[in-house]
DNA sequence: AAATGAGCCAACCGCCGTGCT
DNA sequence: TAGCACGGCGGTTGGCTCATT
């Protein structure tokens, strides 16, 4: 049971892909698509089977994989996002681009917990280890897998009378498949869940360690992330300036250096004045400390989700400059759906909606962008991408 | 230089949900 | 409606690398 079928059919190798394994699967994919993945190892010849094709895929060969060690600033949005999402580390990587949920949970594993129990934080419930008794195999309260019920719990607005326990039923979650929810939808969804001082009864970080202004953030967080969708995709600038301003000089990010990809509008430039209004609403403290306060688009000076958080390791804070040096570009946003048109500078949240809820599969992108990338140096990407780019465009 | 242990990470395993027949 | 195939997810494992003894 749980295994495919295409694993008894003959035998299989296993273990790490050979650099051959590996170019076979790229040109078929690149070539091809995947399409169905337990046709893939037939057809590019290769004596695996389609889910280990297929997480190779992902988690190694897909092009817009970003390598190298990771930003400050994404290991402290994991931090958050595993407080509000739990083990759910596919939910996770989608709100950071360019990583897979086997990486950010690796991530975790090894390093994060560490580091979240020397500052004497439970990595399990987020909440100061004195009051949790520091144990180690404490039952989950947040990664609870019975997803629905917690879900539940997470969404849950509370009743207008603070003295209630009781929640009531949340606004509609945003439909998979309906048209894109409009701002008045996360306005009404905010007003909801804000209204109320006792709405934090039913969310799990109320008392945790973090600063009070993360409470109502994530009241809202769970709202707007959809399994079925990643974040409005509008993470692209929500986490490309948090994260572009980190990424190691080093990195051999497939993003190009010379393209400015920043749409003039985004989703996220929507909805951050948002925070900014959580800040003055509930924060008597909203002082940017991380010395990273400039554009109204930027996620960490506005709404100071680190800022005031333990989660200031002091190793590793860019000042402007630094960020110019290192690049600065966007380099999170999924260029090829520039290239596609899927995000444009007038791309509403509407249109990206359906781009992920369209017949067209998300990794069928590759079939472009795959190759271009994986084809060139790292250094050339800067130097030939559009040029590239432009070419496959026509094709 | 060899042995050992720790940490990291790629890959596997088992389960679940979904869509198709 | 049941059964099957498949994709996807999260937990776990095994092997590699590096540091320490």
């Amino acid at each position: 049971m749980g295994k495919h079928s295409c694993c008894y059919k003959q035998k299989l190798r296993k273990g790490l892909w050979s650099p051959e394994e590996d170019e076979k699967l790229l040109k078929h994919i690149t070539k091809y698509g995947h399409g169905c993945w337990s046709s893939v190892p037939k057809l590019a010849g290769l004596q695996r089977c389609g889910k280990s094709c297929r997480l190779r895929w992902i988690n190694y060969l897909r092009p817009d994989l970003k390598r190298g060690s990771f930003s400050q600033q994404e290991e402290n949005l994991i931090v958050e996002l595993h407080a509000v999402l739990g083990n759910r580390w596919s939910q996770i990587a989608a709100q950071l681009p360019g990583r897979t949920d086997n990486e950010i949970k690796n991530l975790w594993n090894s390093c994060i917990k560490k580091k979240l129990r020397q500052r004497g934080i439970d990595p399990n419930t987020h909440k100061p280890l004195s009051e949790t008794g520091g144990g180690e195999d404490e039952a989950l309260t947040i990664s609870d897998k019975t997803s629905g019920s917690s879900k539940l719990k997470l969404l849950a607005p509370t009743s207008g009378n603070s003295n209630s326990t009781v929640p009531e039923p949340a606004p509609p979650l945003m439909p998979k498949n309906l048209a894109a929810p409009t701002k008045d939808f996360f306005l009404d969804r905010f007003a909801a869940t804000h209204e109320s001082s006792n709405s934090m009864d039913y969310f799990p970080l109320r008392n945790s360690a973090y600063s009070p202004n993360l409470s109502s953030m994530h009241q809202n967080l769970p709202l707007w992330f959809n399994q079925n969708l990643r974040l409005f995709n509008t993470n692209t600038e929500l986490n490309c300036n948090m994260i572009s301003s980190a990424v190691p000089s080093g990195s051999n990010s497939v993003v190009p250096n010379s393209m400015d990809l920043k749409p003039t509008v985004s989703i996220a430039e929507e909805y951050l004045p948002r925070f900014q209004y959580l800040e003055a609403g509930n924060s008597s403290n909203n002082s940017a400390s991380s010395g990273n306060a400039s554009s109204g688009t930027d996620l960490q000076s506005n709404n100071s989700l680190f800022d005031s958080s333990i989660f200031q390791w002091p190793d590793l804070v860019l000042n402007k400059e630094d960020q110019i040096q290192l690049g600065g570009e966007p380099e999170d946003l999924k260029w090829s759906e520039y290239l596609n048109g899927a995000i444009s500078p007038s791309t509403d949240l509407q249109n990206q909606s359906q781009l992920f809820n369209g017949a067209v599969k998300e990794e069928n992108q590759f079939l472009v962008d795959g190759f271009s990338s994986w084809l060139q140096p790292p250094e050339l990407f800067g130097k030939d991408f559009q040029k590239i780019s432009t070419a496959f465009k026509q094709i």
